[in-house]
DNA sequence: TATTGACATTGGTGTAAGTCCTAGGTTGTA
DNA sequence: TACAACCTAGGACTTACACCAATGTCAATA
């Protein structure tokens, strides 16, 4: 049984933010009827470390949420819950072969731009950062013309 | 020139995020006298391509300020930028092998956790998709236990 | 035993990066 | 001239926390 400090320290968290999830009912530890204090049990660690591990897949905490007390219900999951996860193995894996190539041009254009010390701010282009970026992107931005996604209201 | 609307449309962002980067100034737009419209150019253009990217790679708007005032200065990325830029990279570089990991991992627990559709809840372990994710984390939980980040104030 | 220091509690405020809403002004096409 | 589709400002709401302040608890040590 483990106090605030001592999971979050275990799982690298802040101790606030395990009270946070403790108050989205993320994590149910017990209470202490004399002093209050919440205790963690082996249960909450593994509820905590798949919080973590789900946030960096980017899901929210309302779908962990989701997630968690469909999965613990016992069964197998629904099939919202199986696309939600889904949908979000998909979303990830193109956002990291974009960052993929998001990290390499950053590479070339910052040294492309300190490669270049003293060229004169030639009026038309002030920033060579920009601009350097702006000629690894042409390929990119050629095939951002087309259909997809919109910024609609869900 | 394009209004808020026509801009925001072609970089698939919200209107409502062209007005706050215009208010965080990394955007400036002309202000038409007469009614007061915000009217974007290029050079506007040019910048909010390197801000969504930026953003993408996980630098704040703040940070992405700090780099494009920098970068508009003409000159080569000062030592803090660079270093700001380079840390960064870093970071999501392991970031996305972690992520990597974490997509392989969940994809098997969840195949797994729509596998065992009548388990009965066998007492101690309720929950078969934190189960089988644990099974699959051992690995690295277990590397886990070393030094590095903390959670202090910066 | 008294006093530290490091923990615990609640509640409240602040932050980032937006979204959404209201209330009203503008523009262009039918 | 009416209507849709835009524009403005301002303020409230959201998520996922961080950071107080005031106060209570606990274990070790002087």
């Amino acid at each position: 049984m483990k106090t605030v400090t001592a999971i979050a320290r275990q799982y690298k968290v802040s101790p606030d933010t395990v009270r946070h999830y403790t108050k989205l009912r993320l994590l149910y530890p017990l209470r202490s009827e004399e002093n209050g204090y919440r205790y963690f049990g082996t249960a909450d660690e593994n509820r905590l470390s798949f919080v973590i591990s789900a946030k960096k897949l980017g899901f929210t905490l309302k779908e962990i949420q989701n997630i968690l007390s469909t999965a613990e219900a016992g069964d197998t999951p629904c099939p919202l819950v199986r696309d939600l996860i889904n949908q979000r193995l998909v979303e990830i894996k193109k956002e990291m072969t974009e960052a993929q190539s998001l990290v390499a041009r950053l590479e070339i254009a910052c040294e492309e731009w300190s490669d270049l010390p003293d060229r004169v701010p030639s009026g038309s282009s002030i920033c060579h950062l920009i601009e350097t970026w702006q000629n690894h992107c042409i390929v990119v931005s050629s095939d951002n013309a087309s259909e997809e996604e919109s910024n609609e209201k869900t």
